[in-house]
DNA sequence: GTTGCCCTTTCAATCGATTGCAAACCGAGC
DNA sequence: GCTCGGTTTGCAATCGATTGAAAGGGCAAC
């Protein structure tokens, strides 16, 4: 038997090859009950032979969907640099994964987004059957208002005041709690917090920060909050207006581990040696903080898992579900950067 | 004028309308000669008003086309890892944007490919105009096999005998040449090379690396060859492994900025002093190379621009134009990793 | 032989656009 | 009034599938 004559690329074309009609070759492809397993089984075996896939681009038409779901990363408009992070690879990676086994497709949408509802009649939405926020921006209401008009999406981000939308996230406070308790758990009094803190996400491990701050009985200084967003020179422009103002402090607690590595090098670089005079906390745990000198110590979030969550989320929306939060663990990994005994007699 | 009485999503709802037919309100919007003026405009005003978008999904279907390209990153199936170097999302990046900018959307395909002629009858060729090949993995042949069925493909690798598919690269040879050589002009005469040489790319930095070898007159070590993937793990152990028999080198060219930053760890690790007793150079020049301790210096081929004329090719190529290669220039960027004097006596 | 019923299969509309070809319109010239 | 030429507009097929409703076929019972 010839293989294949000349390519079946249509139904039409397999259902004339099996002698029945396309309505019939397309019930017997989706195992529809109305089909005799006999013709069933002849129309499947003949699609085999001639290599026959279904066009998925007109069954999506057909069926008014897209089998896509469009990602956007909230990237501020102070800091382009924010997408270079390594996080939001792994994050873009754990999603894609799961995806792909829910046989759909991945738009990126990465261009600064400065106000969400523009998005509204973009191909961010007309061409997908969902979207996933990464991070919330400084956009909170307007993310309401798009969730308000029915659209199925889903934020990764942090709990926040009137919230209407579908939320996935990490344990933000807990997570900033984690860091700071760990430093003053080593003996260290004068903790600083790099980040920026209008970030929800930011905010909330700041809180956290805080109360570690408060069961130790330590009183909290404003010249020791450097708010910075996630931008490898801005932090490092930060941590040296920090140390030319000479503010004493011994630790520090950042918001990412970029910003932690790109501090590091900052204070090494000023003769600080870390984590003998400064210790340094980062967030996220990627892959370069094991490798960097000495390792960095960080708070680790699941982002893989994180993806597959916002991806089941939001294709449950699809699918009319109700869609509760997720909240994500958080985990601290302790490296040397800050694993070392408290600082003895030094000289700076 | 009520501004929208019930939404029109539809041409025919526009065309109604304007009290013409479908057709008509076709021709008017996308500014064909055959309609008038007067109709055009009247149309065009109507849509407006009324805030009707083009149903893009409908408009590709009828005409056959995606809008959609596809980004195949050719992981190799040794290092699932290599995904997470930030190398690939700023490739990401800018083909995202060039492709934004061309009304394109962009389909990440992100599993380990075994064999991309697997892939021909997959979303990743179905449901796109074209496909991105991010390196060419060891599958230079079945990249030439797609490329024969006549496929819009273009590929981000290196150049290799009997290449039939369209390619985009870096000066990969010149590369190498410039990072070994500027170790040599340094005055260290024992190199190491370090990345796996069987992908295309990495050995075209190999070449160059030899050749600078050569013109120096110094003869090449088999054992200072360290075969890894991308992968920092892996490169760990091979820096340990080659410390442990005792290989004597006082440099190191890698093939990535991620296996340069983690041998650094692994030899400061070891007691070595970075670059007093080896100095090492990396690749692509990620961010983070510039705020690791001690900075890296870096072979930097301009990322965005790549991405740009990926996508310009490709789309070429859909055009049915005639589509040549692109060679992306290299340039060292000096830190102070290597670029610091020869070593002098110090103490740690 | 006719009727009824059930199991299969086909008919034809539909999703929202594009486009070749035919038809309508309009003013001018005979 | 009729025809002609040129400009506008409309008809209807088409892309490749899905699906409700109608039709066909086979068999048993009356």
């Amino acid at each position: 038997m010839p293989p294949a004559q000349h390519k079946v690329t249509t139904l039409q074309q397999l259902a004339d090859l099996a002698g029945v009609s396309r309505a019939t070759a397309s019930r017997a492809l989706s195992d529809s009950t109305l089909i005799s397993d006999k013709t069933k089984s002849k129309i499947r075996s003949l699609a085999q032979q001639h290599n026959y896939r279904i066009n998925e681009r007109a069954r999506d038409f057909r069926l008014q969907r897209s089998r896509v779901i469009s990602v956007v990363f909230m990237l501020d408009n102070q800091s382009q640099q924010h997408m270079s992070d390594p996080f939001f690879l792994e994050m873009l990676g754990g999603i894609a994964d799961s995806l792909a086994q829910h046989d759909y497709d991945l738009l990126l949408a990465h261009a600064p987004i400065d106000n969400v509802e523009h998005l509204r009649d973009s191909r961010v939405f007309r061409n997908a059957d969902g979207v996933i926020f990464i991070g919330q921006g400084e956009q909170h209401e307007r993310l309401n208002a798009l969730a308000a008009q029915g659209r199925p999406m889903v934020i990764w981000g942090s709990e926040l005041p009137d919230k209407r939308y579908c939320l996935v996230g990490g344990e933000n406070e807990h997570g900033g709690y984690l860091a700071a308790s760990h430093l003053l758990k080593l003996g260290r009094r004068h903790l600083a917090f790099c980040g920026r803190i209008d970030l929800p996400e930011v905010a909330a491990r700041y809180r956290g920060y805080q109360r570690a701050l408060a069961e130790f009985g330590i009183a909290e200084h404003a010249d020791r909050v450097l708010d910075v967003p996630f931008d490898m020179r801005r932090a490092q422009a930060a941590f040296c207006a920090v140390l030319e103002r000479r503010v004493r402090f011994d630790a520090a607690v950042c918001a990412s581990d970029v910003m932690a590595l790109s501090a590091i090098a900052t204070l090494s670089e000023a003769g600080m040696r870390v984590p003998e005079d400064i210790a340094v906390v980062g967030y996220d745990d990627i892959g370069l903080a094991a490798y960097s000198r000495p390792p960095l110590t960080s708070v680790r979030q699941n982002i893989r898992w994180a993806g597959r969550v916002l991806v089941e989320s939001v294709l449950g929306l699809i699918n009319g579900e109700q869609v509760g939060d997720t909240r994500l663990a958080s985990t601290l990994i302790v490296r040397q950067s800050c694993g070392a005994p408290p600082p003895r007699a030094t000289a700076s």
